[in-house]
DNA sequence: ACCTGAACACCGTTCAAGT
DNA sequence: ACCTGAACACCGTTCAAGT
């Protein structure tokens, strides 16, 4: 059993950064940032589908069962791996001049910390990101959008479209990130040409649309020219 | 075993949809269609973890082994669910006299259908939308977006942006959905409160920030925005 | 306070066999 | 072509007991 009184259910996505206090480091000098690595080090290996608690727990030179003394449930592994992971992200010290520097450099370092961990868009997008990691590059994109102008309900707005179109951009591009990328890509292709009269738009794409770096550029840049319109100055 | 060879590896998400072609009606008259119908209604009773093979199979009146025949893994399932939603997305028969509002519109009813069934939008920023329902949708975006003057990279891009805003926001708010989001809020909130050193914008925010649908709608507003400045007309 | 060890319930998947 | 039935391997979680 975990120790603590929980504020909430344990079983609530999120749910470890809301309890009390996280345990100290026990005989085995194991510690939540010791699990956390060996978790995003695991998921990298094997995937999210692969990650096993013996496994891990024998990576950590610990039996399964210990490892619920640290955690409450097997989900709060994974927001754990998700929180190191922003942790990678760099959070510069102080804000850039123009706000809009800010907001694109958060996006362009989002995306690139996330996708290399392919495991972590899909958890980013579903579970609420409450780790001090997370929280800290969510005040950064905060202080510059009010800088920018934006309050009150706008602010929340303005943040909330930042993250999540580049959590949601790096979700579905990790989605197609597999061995049969190629041949995915291929037959997708081909089923839109054969059925080119149902879907006479996306017929006439490349097939070689798969520069998904300067996609998510252009798709930042409409969506920052828009915030610029909307700012208060 | 499933029949026709597949094109990719059973293991590649959206792949059922990639295979030769799907079964007909066997003995129990089951399709594609009356499973998918089963899988959305167990998702919606018991959610994304509570999905067992065993009792849809039940449910259609067939054992879990049958499933087998018409599906290779049990994810497949998820992406029959997935397009099944998709289908319950409203398709206009006639593009909009202007194209802002047919991409308004692609984004709002496309925020109500997968709310309405809250697994959804995880499973939909996760997993390659290749179904014949969710082709239809993009479609639909994809020719707005091409009368608003976009083409080649960029469309690809206004379009990526249009989708990937709206599954993000939705996959967000529904991580939210749960018995104890009050609780869950307000202890964030006391948690910022009390930092406030380390998060003074954040700390600024009001506790009752939970208008989705309203924060929804400005994230809207601002993409657009941007695509309309970006919009060769 | 932290870790062990045994045990339980469950669940996706396989495969050979039926009609 | 579609479905059954038995069986396998695995895995999250519990709980009482150790130090």
């Amino acid at each position: 059993m975990s120790p603590k009184k929980a504020t909430t259910g344990p079983a609530m996505p999120g749910a470890v950064w809301l309890r009390e206090r996280p345990p100290r480091r026990g005989q085995h000098g194991l510690t939540r940032e010791r699990i956390a690595a060996e978790v995003v080090s695991q998921l990298d290996r094997v995937g999210l589908d692969g990650l096993n608690l013996r496994a891990l727990a024998a990576a950590l030179d610990v039996h399964a069962t210990t490892l619920y003394w640290h955690v409450a449930v097997r989900d709060d592994l994974l927001d754990l791996a998700v929180d190191a992971v922003f942790g990678e992200m760099p959070l510069p010290s102080e804000p850039a001049h123009d706000w809009v520097d800010d907001v694109r450099a958060f996006m362009h370092n989002l995306r690139t910390a996330l996708l290399s961990h392919p495991w972590s868009g899909a958890l980013a997008s579903s579970r609420p990101l409450l780790g001090p990691e997370a929280l800290a590059r969510s005040e950064f994109v905060y202080a510059a959008l009010t800088r920018a102008g934006f309050a009150g309900g706008e602010l929340t707005a303005a943040a909330a479209a930042v993250s999540n179109l580049v959590i949601g951009s790096v979700a579905a591009e990790a989605s197609w990130q597999h061995d049969g990328e190629a041949a995915a890509r291929q037959a997708v292709h081909e089923h839109l040409r054969v059925n080119s009269h149902t879907y006479p738009a996306m017929a006439e794409l490349s097939p070689h649309a798969d520069d998904w770096a300067a996609q998510f550029a252009q798709s930042v840049e409409f969506l920052i020219a828009g915030l610029a319109v909307k700012a208060r100055p």
